[in-house]
DNA sequence: CTGAAAGCGCTTACAG
DNA sequence: CTGAAAGCGCTTACAG
């Protein structure tokens, strides 16, 4: 690579010092009132020896690096891959760059990813945190790091974040598979204490009770890491008791590789088994017949998530929870 | 945030230089023969005070940040989100970081993002070219600067890149739509000069003259701003016609909205339609029946793709052309 | 074995 | 209106 031209080069060319530069390129000529014709010279010699400024240099001094980290589960999974997307846009909308990274909702990763971006000095960070992993994020908040969780949250640790009302997802769903005649309803979650897990168990729960089903609540867990097999199993045994009438899955993935299985066993939808998704995909629409499903903000829970760490960086003290409104689309899976 | 703590925090209360700080805190200790107890006592106070060293000012230093930008298509595409993925994870294995930016096959954006990230003084990029944008890649290519071109390259420009064997692609597969009986092939391609896109445009035609079809050769052409309106027009003109015995698509976006519309006039596959797809996706599992397809080798193409640039960075001076050979899945779809 | 010092490329108070 | 200089937090040749 050739060698980078610097303010210092420019100075050296036009005569002035390196403090007129800055001045100029940033755009502070009228500020610090540079003089009109060596304003023009910096500009004309700057774009002449092609410069590009160094923003590590500046970055340095000034102490912020225009740099926000975004952890999520999952860049592949298409929902965070969205959510990313928005982001990433915008990000650069309001001059910040994004660097990335998966954590597979491990802790231990998220804690690499954590400090890898800290050492970065990234101004602030986005991120979904995985499972048991708050004491990091109560370490991060502490040390007044600008921070926003999003999708999920520890409600011991007083931090930002933007969410899905996850209770009225399910709670809404449920009861339209209920109107819809279904008594029998399970849900199918993960195996795991994230808050956003436990409040769409709830919602359904408090559903089922609502409607006098309390009896026949039922959470069947699947574990992050054996999706598959275990869902599998669920719907195994689901064919075999025949006992079971509607199904709520409450992800993504779970509702994808639900389909996979349900179809698999040729399973008619809605009759022998009324089905409700959760986030909406390609898939869901395949699905005969199409799948009914909760639906997610995603431009909004992005964009907010963005603003809100943005605004956290510029230095507003005020904790901000943003929760978001699910939308129930019907078709014809779920009766 | 806390004041964070420097190296001369540590080196004043050790009581040496941070010269030794460095030294130690770098592992360097054997080389430049520190003494033990000194190298015990820095280590120990690191510890105590929380050091977290400071990237950036390590970077200004060294002239290189560890950091890769990637620029792709659209990070919300499964196709490039998988692919983000494994560079992630390959980049973090070697210990890189990754800035992503999605250009949407828009040459300005594309610039906007090249520039940033090289202000933000990139060791070096991964890039998904966008149409017509060769002038900014030669630029980067002439100038030395680290980069691997990915999916996509330019004939003309001398760069390392990574790509799919898209005549062969298209050439098995469509001679594959040819053995199952088909006649009456089209191929659905974006409009577009670019390189894959030519390419499997010339392994489908290469692959019907092959088979004495050159006359029934026939590109139907899709812009990528508005895909779903075009593809429409296409199905429905097919649809009309009924002249037209498969459709071979070109990208994993193209064939989703294709199999939208093909699905929304029931037109009944392979029987009056055979169809192949590109990439896979869960959709061509779920479609009815399920879709052949051409498979690119993701997890290679991204492992390799940040291997090169490493390479690269690392001061090899040699252009390497990597081109991996695609899989026909053959399911129901096609015949 | 260790320290003093320069320098990476910027920004910014300070002085004139 | 402009310049000399300090300093962000590191690394690294140099000298001893």
């Amino acid at each position: 690579m050739a060698k980078r031209v610097s303010m210092k080069d420019i100075a050296n060319k036009v005569g002035v010092s390196t403090a007129l530069v800055s001045y100029v390129l940033n755009g502070l000529e009228k500020e610090k009132r540079v003089s009109r014709d060596v304003a023009e010279k910096i500009h004309k010699v700057a774009k002449e020896l092609n410069y590009k400024p160094n923003r590590i240099a500046r970055s340095l001094r000034k102490g912020s690096t225009h740099t926000i980290g975004l952890i999520v589960a999952d860049i592949s999974n298409p929902f965070f891959g969205q959510l990313a997307r928005v982001i990433e846009d915008e990000a650069a909308e309001l001059g910040f760059t994004v660097i990335i990274g998966s954590s597979d909702e491990n802790c231990s990763k998220s804690v690499a990813l954590i400090d890898s971006f800290l050492d970065r000095q990234v101004d602030g960070l986005i991120i979904t945190p995985s499972e048991g992993c708050s004491k990091p994020i109560r370490n991060l908040a502490e040390n007044n790091i600008p921070l926003v969780l999003m999708d999920r949250y520890f409600p011991s640790i007083s931090t930002n974040h933007v969410i899905l009302d996850n209770y009225a997802a399910t709670y809404s769903a449920t009861n339209h598979l209920i109107a819809k005649g279904n008594t029998k309803i399970r849900i199918i979650a993960y195996k795991s204490t994230l808050n956003h897990m436990q409040e769409r168990i709830r919602g359904y729960r408090e559903a089922m009770k609502a409607n006098g089903l309390a009896k026949e609540v039922a959470i069947r867990k699947v574990r992050y890491h054996s999706v598959k097999s275990d869902i599998e199993k669920i719907i195994d045994d689901l064919f075999n008791e025949k006992k079971i009438s509607a199904l709520l899955f409450s992800t993504n993935n779970l509702s994808i590789s639900g389909l996979y299985s349900i179809r698999n066993h040729r399973l008619k939808v809605p009759d022998e088994l009324a089905i409700v998704g959760f986030d909406g995909h390609e898939v869901f629409d395949f699905f005969q017949p199409p799948v009914s499903f909760i639906k997610q903000p995603l431009e909004e829970m992005g964009i907010e998530s963005v603003r809100m760490l943005i605004n956290s960086i510029s230095g507003k003290k005020e904790i901000v929870h943003k929760v978001l409104k699910p939308q129930l689309v019907v078709r014809q899976s779920s009766g």
